[in-house]
DNA sequence: AAAAGATTTCAACAAGGCTTGAAATGATCC
DNA sequence: GGATCATTTCAAGCCTTGTTGAAATCTTTT
């Protein structure tokens, strides 16, 4: 990922609107959810959430797909995935010792403790 | 992390600049790097880095220190580490499968193939 | 084809962010 | 103390973003 694409995304996500909104689909999983649902649940009004999830969509965190009458909109978790991947590597270039710093810690302890990088 | 805090951590790495400045400073590692160096860095004006600065340290992305009549900045790791943290979880809210593919995948890779996913 | 529903688009305005250069601050050196 | 250097602050102007409500678009229903 280059610098330019993670600027847009991290932009995306600024906005307090737009990551609930994120959030939300993340949660809602494959199914996804419609627009109007979208913005019942953000209480929002229909117009606002429209151009947040234009923002969200046109940097490819959320997609779209039509469904009847209906908006269906769903997170992108792949892209996700890269920007975790991006911040990863950005965070610890040039010092792997920061890596394993992070491997060890909480939130990324999806794995059994190393016996020996004990910080 | 709130979602408060994490909108604000976004707004700071949404700005080309900052983001460089960020990238910059992790690479420098401990070290860090007086302002002047920065800006010469990524040729911009002093004020002009002054005002990015400004918004990282506010954030708390970045550290200052006073050192002669040079003020150093350092990167905040652990702050990043959070981030990382905050958008691991939120991508996998619901979904642990998700998290799974997360885990397995090059960036995170660094600690051995988990045999049960531990709490 | 008309009506109703879901969502987007548009225009207008308010508000905040970015850039620039000059001035101010704070620290060192002589 | 005065000069010099590094950095920040300030103010002005510009540009972009966010909000709102009304109108437009597109789809289904009857």
């Amino acid at each position: 990922m280059e610098t330019k694409a993670a600027t847009t995304l991290f932009e995306s996500l600024s906005s307090g609107w737009r990551l609930e909104a994120f959030r939300l689909l993340v949660r809602q999983g494959p199914e996804g959810m419609v627009a109007g649902d979208i913005a019942a649940a953000l209480d929002l009004p229909p117009s606002g959430l429209s151009f947040h999830l234009k923002a969200l969509s046109h940097a490819g965190l959320v997609t779209v797909e039509q469904e009847g009458r209906f908006q269906r909109y769903r997170a992108n978790l792949s892209l996700m995935r890269d920007l975790i991947a991006y911040l990863t590597e950005e965070c610890c270039a040039g010092h792997p010792e920061r890596c394993l710093d992070l491997a060890t810690a909480p939130p990324l302890a999806v794995c059994p403790p190393p016996e020996k990088t004990r910080a």
